[in-house]
DNA sequence: AATGTTTTAGTACTTTAGACCATTACAAAC
DNA sequence: GTTTGTAATGGTCTAAAGTACTAAAACATT
């Protein structure tokens, strides 16, 4: 049964001792997907330290006291794969109580996209410590890492349906057998080649250019370019990505 | 120009000070969706501490250090509502720099969506702390909770269309004009009666009751009931609740 | 018993999705 | 330069889903 007194929390009271309220520490985990035209990948990173030591780990770090949780992530990424300006969403927030065994972490998990071919891994010193990875070779990952990614795959495919992000996995310029290719393996399904073609290019939403693929040894396919501006104004206008 | 040396981070670090890093304050809010039949408003709470005093705000909490993110939002609903098993659902993590005066705060937003009637607001000592507002009247609010609630609002508008979690809004048997004028106030449209019957009857999630409408002035309609297990079924065997 | 309003059933039309076929285009090999 | 193989491209046809509209039935109230 509920009193009638007026409802205090940590918040609204007026004279708390909120010291041990401010003894978290928060951290940022980004999965980052890539494409290499053959497989989805994950990129991870061997454990160097305890706990956990040598398992597979999604990358990320503990958020520093003036910094930004986005922010934090940037940094993170740009230590990582040397690049800025990377498609970031937030996916979910981990708060559970056991989750670290340094203290209470809470973890901002992100996932991100970006195109395999701008990623130049150093092959000499950084190669046992990150990593491409098919999505099905995962194994056990540290912590809760392996439930971060589910959720981060489980998101992806969801959001490669309604909105054209499958095009931050894919090169500038790409053909449509390649974005095909793309969804089909992202999202376990098949097109028919000549259905898929008319929908992706009745919505308008692909520069043709007036460049060919090369060194195939069959007809050349015609290159294409994402146009983002016509999809922010299509957008607006109320238009609605669909598969 | 990126090192060549491991790559560490407060994370991976073996003899780190770690101290400074675990000085956040994490704290739950909550949007609580409700519908009366005629509007949907959503429960704010005015302020009676500084800063901010007197302002309207969503209710909220620090999270204990012992306490689930979760755990913790359910004690906030709880206190508020004196309602238990509440759908919950987690919206977006903010974990910006100054966004509290007390310290560094990072907030985890979670919606919620009950049934108007099973909230009884005890009106005498009650009435000028929490209160149902209609979602076109909020006006300034604190912190930057107007951003919090735009972003559940966005989200609830999203999610309504493709999964059937109206009918958390709704009282357990209800007619279809019911749905249907929710439906329509939640997304500012209209739909033809006959095609939207059609539609929701068509997808076998509701169970037709014996029961009517009571004391209105012309034919009464028939009452129905959404039921849960059967979408779970359905949904394990593929199928998707849309419109 | 008549009235008015709303539920409910049914029909015709339009648009979209899906399956499938035929042709064209080009690189490479001969 | 001709042939050959493979994939791109253009097109048609059919089924299904969405949309607009009409008509009838049901029931509380007067």
């Amino acid at each position: 049964m509920q009193t009638l007194s007026p409802r205090k929390n940590a918040y609204t009271s007026d004279h708390p001792d909120l010291t041990p309220f401010f003894s978290f520490g928060i951290s940022v985990d980004c999965v980052v997907f890539g494409y290499d035209g053959v497989d989805v990948k994950v990129l991870v990173i061997e454990r160097g330290a305890e706990p956990y030591l040598g398992y597979q780990a999604i990358p990320g770090d503990l958020v520093h006291p003036q910094e930004d949780a986005v922010t934090a992530t940037q940094r993170v990424l740009r230590d990582l794969t040397g690049l800025e300006n990377i498609y970031l969403e937030q996916l979910y927030t981990f708060a559970g109580v056991d989750r670290h065994p340094l203290g209470r972490v809470a973890t901002i998990a992100y996932f991100s996209l970006l195109k395999i071919g701008d990623y130049n891994p150093r092959p000499s010193s950084w190669a046992t410590d990150a990593q491409w990875m098919p999505i099905q070779a995962l194994g056990e990952m540290a912590f809760d890492h392996k439930e971060i990614f589910d959720a981060a795959l489980q998101r992806l495919q969801a959001r490669v349906r309604n909105q054209p992000i499958g095009f931050e996995l894919l090169p500038e310029e790409f053909t449509l057998a390649d974005l095909q290719h793309l969804y089909e393996t992202l999202l376990n399904t098949q097109f028919d080649k000549a259905n898929f073609r008319k929908k992706i290019l009745t919505m308008d939403l692909l520069i043709p250019l007036d460049k060919m693929q090369k060194a195939v040894r069959h007809r050349p396919a015609r290159l294409y370019q994402f146009d983002a501006l016509r999809y922010e104004a299509l957008s607006k206008r109320g238009f609605h990505f669909e598969l």
